[in-house]
DNA sequence: CGTGGGTTTGAGTGGGCTCAAGCCCGGTGG
DNA sequence: CCACCGGGCTTGAGCCCACTCAAACCCACG
């Protein structure tokens, strides 16, 4: 845990241009600084628990939070991943609702802490923050009608074209082209909607075809366009 | 058009003990009667389209209204159903985007246009306001993110039985215990996300199994635990 | 060197899709 | 009044995608 030691600041997540907290009075900046909780998480760790009482919202610094709803049967389904700048369990916490999803730390990194009642007073006495709040929930329900769609009409061939796009937009890709986020099969059978083993012989399928090369979980995306074709989106 | 000549009026829709626009002050209320202009909308008339720049908002007095995304290969994927008291049309406004459905009347009815630049104004002014708009935004959000895990994990005669019920919760059913709302048999499988056929065989095998009677379009809900059994869902 | 989690591959099966044909019923025009 | 549509509904046959089950492999780790 030496880690702790170095301490760790939310400075960037919360002054950052594209910062959802940017149309903060200085007083509430200060109120926000002073009452949120920083801290390195580990990978595994869970933030909220589906059905849960939910205590505030987390504001993510660094590393990669996985969101997620258990099924009837106990499977996963993936519903989005939170990364740098990102915020989450604000859903629950504006709607005044128990946890709908459950977070959980995938990639190690410094997230902090907001507790719920801050931040419905700056939602009910800050139009401009509340606004882009409200922005982003609006975002969110558009992407979330498209994978609804998605689901319905779509094979798994091309919702896993698709979902490997959705990852490289979100998450880049390095100079070996390689995808910055390590998932299990597992975990990508349970974004995709389908089987692990459908995942499996869906990849090796594409790394034939040229389109993307495996090592281990490291994902190399070759063609692009190629993946695009397949998924008959992003037009 | 005879019915054109009734003066419609939108007081209910706005003064409803759950309306969303409670909150507004006298002034806000009386630029909202103002500046809005309620109409009879017709079966099949389309309100708003995916793709196209969206110019306002609709509250909905009476009817019933359809919002849908159109596939790539053209088929309907239906998001959810608006009635009285709804307000239809915000997500796109607020989130300053491209409409990212369409909606089309299904059962004809009043509906009330409120310009976008007013439903912006009254967002920025009223934190009440907004704060309602948002709780409205995040409980759509709750409900998407549910859809998004049953379409990737139940079969398609779980998913039926569960939008029967979803669809008894909302629309509900008169005394013979027929549900109200009339939909094809084509648009139950653009709801549940599967081929009109599959809708056909299932329906009667609920009837044989004595869950549901059917008469045309008329749906009878005999055994809502029955269904709720089936759809594994309402716990 | 065993243990366990993740990955891979194969075989078999079935849910649900597609295609095709026929039916029902309300509307329309001769 | 009847013939004839046409849209929606129903039923059947056949097929294939994707799921399940089972077995083996790989590799990091204690």
């Amino acid at each position: 845990m030496k880690k702790q030691d170095e301490i760790p600041t939310c400075n960037t997540c919360f002054n950052g241009i594209n910062s959802i907290f940017k149309h903060l009075s200085p007083e509430q900046m200060d109120l926000l600084i002073y009452s949120s909780t920083p801290r390195i998480y580990e990978k595994g760790e869970t933030l909220y628990h589906e059905g849960r009482r939910i205590s505030g919202v987390y504001c993510i610094e660094s590393g990669i939070v996985k969101i997620y709803k258990t099924g009837f049967d106990g499977k996963e389904q993936i519903i989005m991943f939170g990364k740098q700048g990102d915020i989450i369990g604000y859903r629950s916490v504006l709607a005044n609702e128990l946890a709908c999803t459950t977070a959980k730390i995938i990639d190690e990194g410094l997230l902090c802490f907001i507790p719920a009642n801050l931040l419905i007073q700056f939602v009910k006495e800050n139009p401009g923050f509340s606004y882009e709040i409200m922005k982003l929930a609006c975002k969110e329900l558009g992407d979330a009608n498209q994978y609804i769609t998605d689901l319905a009409q779509k094979s798994v061939r091309e919702r896993l074209a698709e979902i490997l796009l959705h990852l490289t937009d979100k998450f880049g890709l390095d100079t070996y082209q390689t995808l910055q986020i390590s998932l299990t099969r597992e975990e990508l059978a349970n974004i995709v909607g389908t089987a692990t083993e459908s995942v499996i012989r869906l990849l090796s399928d594409f790394k034939q075809s040229g389109l993307i090369d495996l090592q281990g979980r490291k994902i190399k995306i070759l063609d692009m366009n190629g993946l695009k074709h397949i998924s008959n989106a992003f037009p």
